[in-house]
DNA sequence: CACTTTTCCCAAAACGTTTTGGAAAAAGGA
DNA sequence: TCCTTTTTCCAAAACGTTTTGGGAAAAGTG
């Protein structure tokens, strides 16, 4: 024989007593079906005005919210969406990772839907966790961050037609959702506007290879040389690496002014920033002045920083809330290739940014 | 009229056609009820071992997963634990946060649960985040960091019986289930440890009051001195802010060194370093030569500056992994005053703590 | 008044699991 | 052989929603 449904049960053992109502116990309370009380809270036409205002009274009186798991049975969502960093791959250092989760979490709570958060420290686990959930059943759509030249995670989605937005893009040619900072316009700006201050020696210390966002940096830089006259010189580029990024600036640092006609101002990520300072520092170059600077990424060393650090500053959390807009289109059926968007990277200017001594 | 039960549908403009199977759909396929075959997935004596292993051949064959959505609805369990945080007080710079948040993503999905993530700018909003997991049955258990001495947060999840775990501690009476890092045995030790070398001037540049962790890095610097027979000096005291650690810590660094007696050593957690180096260096000050400096937390900054920074070292992850494994003993019924945990911190010298020159 | 349309509500099905409470079949015991 | 116990399976209920497909009452129409 069954219990007879009986709503709330008083658990033993159970550490957390579950206080809330019902859709049945409120249906009840109200003398209606769980039929018209769930349509009056959705605001259906076919339920009188009257009873309409006194179900939502009553769900308001009695503190009813609706079993998220219960509704997402029926409604066959999980209306959920997954992430997952890899903090090996740096890349959360400072204000910009954040600003960028802030904007999707914000959007995605203001949707109704949960964020849930994967972190993996390394590429395969990367995977491992995307897996999990996407045939787990356990998201609705994934958001992508760090994208690689050949991310393989990008395949996966598109094979199985699962919703997805990438931040960032990738060498694919079916089309996909993203949304990219310019970095090439960015490095581009950045250049020129050296080389309008006389600069002649412009060196790039650029992210990691294998990692698309370098290759928009590398263009725009290029491109900003060939526009302001001047020569691609390879023994001012050089890339940092992700596993210690002063380290490796550090070291670049050093080496570039061996040359016997050294920079006058670098471009680089500000996450490389302290190797760049050290390596300046060491040989009694000083920043703004001796070199001129402009890192992409307002970090906050970049304000606190005597001489100030001139940036390209990347809007992360507007992106970040375009990034979760456009899933939810996505997941409604959309074609992703509608959506694809490159946002602008304005400068602000500071105090690293001066004519070449 | 009702369609029969389908299994999968072909959706129209979804974007996401299900691939994977279904229990029903799978237990027709051996021929069994999807008892059997749900029983004989979770290991039920009452299976024959012959079946058993048929079923679950086939389930790997078929990639069958249980939708964990029905799973959750029916065992009344959200499997999914809750995390808010607020970038804007900081504390998620670098590794140590990340350290933490990756021991409990590892354990929570080992568990084969979800880790959902709130963003919060500010006091107010991470308790309304909080509330929407708690009170919207989103969750089965809160982690909480960050913690302050009256943390209303805490309160509130006892008033509810709510299953929650604090990476720190409060103030507060009734038993609640925490994991903390000794701050005060770190700190007296480090303290102690730069007395026994002979400084005597030993100056504290402690965290944000009103927060808990603060404040038992006090007591174990109080205790360091007294420990080692030295006067305390309020001077030689100050706390730097969550909005711009640098900055309160850099022109706190230049005061301290107007005393006509200023210290020869100082203590503080390694976030608030940059505005003591810059402080330093304008005194023309040379860290680890003129004053001896340990930090709390093992952030990059303090392998790679040169001289590289003594510290203490707290060990976040293992840390993350004990909350989460104790969440899920309260989360069971267990006690949650059972579970108060201290963790010891070591102490790492490297090369900013010599003897006072 | 008789018929049609509109308004308002609801019983039952469905989402995909796990758990309950047997029951049939097989094995054991006399 | 007949009764008891054990083994192995399963139908139905339950979790808490939303959606489906009416249907009764009220309102409009001739």
């Amino acid at each position: 024989m069954f219990l007879e449904q009986s709503g709330n049960r008083i658990g033993f053992g159970e550490g957390f007593k579950s206080m809330t109502i019902n859709l049945k116990q409120l249906s009840k309370l109200l003398k209606l079906s769980p039929t018209t009380v769930s349509r009056a809270l959705a605001d259906y036409p076919d339920v009188s005005a009257k009873t309409r205002a006194r179900v939502k009274q009553m769900a308001i009186q009695q503190g009813y919210q609706p079993n998220p798991v219960a509704r997402r049975l029926q409604k066959g969502k999980t209306e959920t969406i997954g992430i997952v960093i890899t903090p090996e791959q740096n890349y959360f250092s400072d204000t910009f990772f954040i600003d960028l989760l802030s904007g999707i979490s914000n959007q995605i709570t203001r949707a109704g839907y949960e964020l849930i958060l994967g972190v993996a420290s390394d590429e395969e686990h990367e995977m491992q966790s995307m897996r999990r959930m996407v045939e787990g059943k356990r998201v609705d759509g994934m958001i992508l961050t760090l994208i690689r030249e050949q991310d393989p995670r990008v395949g996966y989605l598109l094979d199985r037609d699962f919703p997805f937005v990438l931040y960032g893009r990738t060498r694919e040619t079916r089309p996909y959702a993203f949304v990219d900072m310019d970095g090439k316009q960015a490095f581009e700006k950045a250049c020129t506007y050296l080389a309008g201050l006389g600069h002649r020696r412009i060196a790039l210390l650029n992210g990691e290879p294998g990692f698309m966002f370098p290759v928009g940096c590398r263009e725009g830089y290029e491109s900003g040389l060939f526009l302001s006259g001047l020569e691609l010189d390879p023994d001012l580029i050089r890339e940092w690496k992700h596993k210690d990024p002063s380290q490796s600036s550090y070291r670049w640092t050093l080496e570039l002014f061996k040359n016997d006609n050294p920079p006058t101002a670098i471009l680089f990520q500000t996450e490389a920033v302290n190797g760049i300072f050290k390596g300046l520092d060491e040989l009694n170059l000083q920043p703004g002045k001796d070199v001129a600077l402009i890192g992409y990424d307002d970090l906050e060393i970049a304000r606190i920083h005597r001489p100030s650090l001139s940036v390209l500053r990347p809007q992360a959390r507007e992106a970040g809330q375009r990034v979760v807009n456009i899933l939810m289109e996505v997941i409604k059926g959309e074609d992703p290739g509608k959506f694809q968007e490159i946002h602008q990277v304005e400068m602000v200017i500071r105090e690293t940014s001066l004519p070449p001594s």
